[in-house]
DNA sequence: TGATTAAGATACTAGTTGGTATGAAACCGT
DNA sequence: ACGGTTTCATACCAACTAGTATCTTAATCA
């Protein structure tokens, strides 16, 4: 498509990617179940009907939603995951994602909790874009903990206490609850203190 | 009031316990915020005005499912808890109602998770009389848990690697992550794993 | 200028929600 | 039999939901 060709209609004043920051902030910070389509309009400041001609319905914008959330948040979390870096620097690193701090500063200004851990919980509730979208996020994320661990295992850097999988399932149960408990308004220096507790059990 | 005393008018056909144990269960299995007063009053085969005389509005009928499945659920589940015996019993007999075993056979045939962390989880959307026994249960399990810990630290029988406090979050954050693997679908042998991997922390 | 095209805003649909007004029905005491 | 009392079922209310039809506005092309 040639970028300078001009359409020939009324100009479309719709902002794509403003309307995707309202609706991913609004399900972020208020909840999926709790935010209308009524809901973004009014804060995104468009008309109902150009919401529907871009995203086509409430599953498109909630999937479209999601697939931003995992480019803002989740991503740079795997990126985490991937390095290749002793465990136990890992689990630094990830402990500042957690915390928000020193080179995480981009997360501070956003709201609390995890998009996607919150849809994954209302799995059945949502069509079928965003319940695909759900699925192959969750199965991305155990992927990337699992490589993590088997890694760490082959080096021998965490204690042979368990199979990979309930060590996955461990780990990401740890990380769910720091996420809750951020969410119920604890400070930073508990949940840390929370994590390390937890990961003492596989930490040599 | 005497028992024999017959009431004037038209006799009641209107069930509190059968409609308690529907929204109960109903709350319970499908999620607070799904089910609506119309639901509730199909399944119960009762009229909406009926359910309004006896728990005046949905905050009413709300607290008192909650309080309904006090009873049922985390009595129990305190009373184990309060049992005068070594630490790493108590854990056995915690595994057990997690596990739903022997001799908590009776909780077989009730739904996943749990309707205390589902309304705690949510807890600004509910009226005043709910938000209140909601906070109250929630200090209740709290003090509990945190005797439980308690005795155990004075006993020597768990590590002593954080404050009480730390502990207890960390206990509650495994036992919530327990009930979230029961949602999921997990069996029963994986999650004893996991709830075994937290506590291989505490004790000794 | 006038036809065409696309996007805008508004108002509508059908269905749901929590909650209630209304009138019939079923019992009592007299 | 009749009045009084209480509960019942039905239908209703206003406010909300996801989604759409309609009509106007604003641009390009001829």
């Amino acid at each position: 498509m040639s970028p300078n060709k001009i359409p020939r209609g009324r100009p479309q004043t719709f902002d794509r990617e403003k309307t995707l920051q309202t609706a991913v902030n609004s399900y972020w910070a208020d909840g999926v179940e709790k935010v209308s389509i009524n809901d973004i309009c009014k804060r995104a400041g468009i008309s109902k009907p150009g919401l529907y001609r871009e995203f086509q319905s409430e599953d498109g914008l909630k999937s479209a939603s999601l697939e931003a959330y995992r480019k803002i948040i989740c991503v740079p979390f795997f990126e985490i995951l991937k390095k290749d870096q002793p465990f136990i620097d890992g689990l630094e690193e990830v402990l500042e994602f957690f915390n928000r701090e020193k080179r995480y500063v981009h997360l501070r200004d956003c709201p609390e909790g995890c998009l996607h851990l919150d849809m994954f919980h209302s799995r059945l509730d949502f069509g079928t874009a965003t319940a695909k979208k759900i699925d192959d996020l969750n199965k991305e994320y155990f992927e990337q903990l699992q490589n993590w661990v088997d890694r760490a295992k082959d080096l021998g850097e965490i204690q042979e206490i368990a199979d990979t999988a309930s060590l996955v399932a461990f780990i990401s149960a740890q990380f769910r609850s720091a996420l809750c408990f951020r969410k119920t308004g604890a400070a930073s220096e508990e949940i840390e203190k929370f994590l390390r507790l937890g990961f003492r059990v596989l930490i040599k």
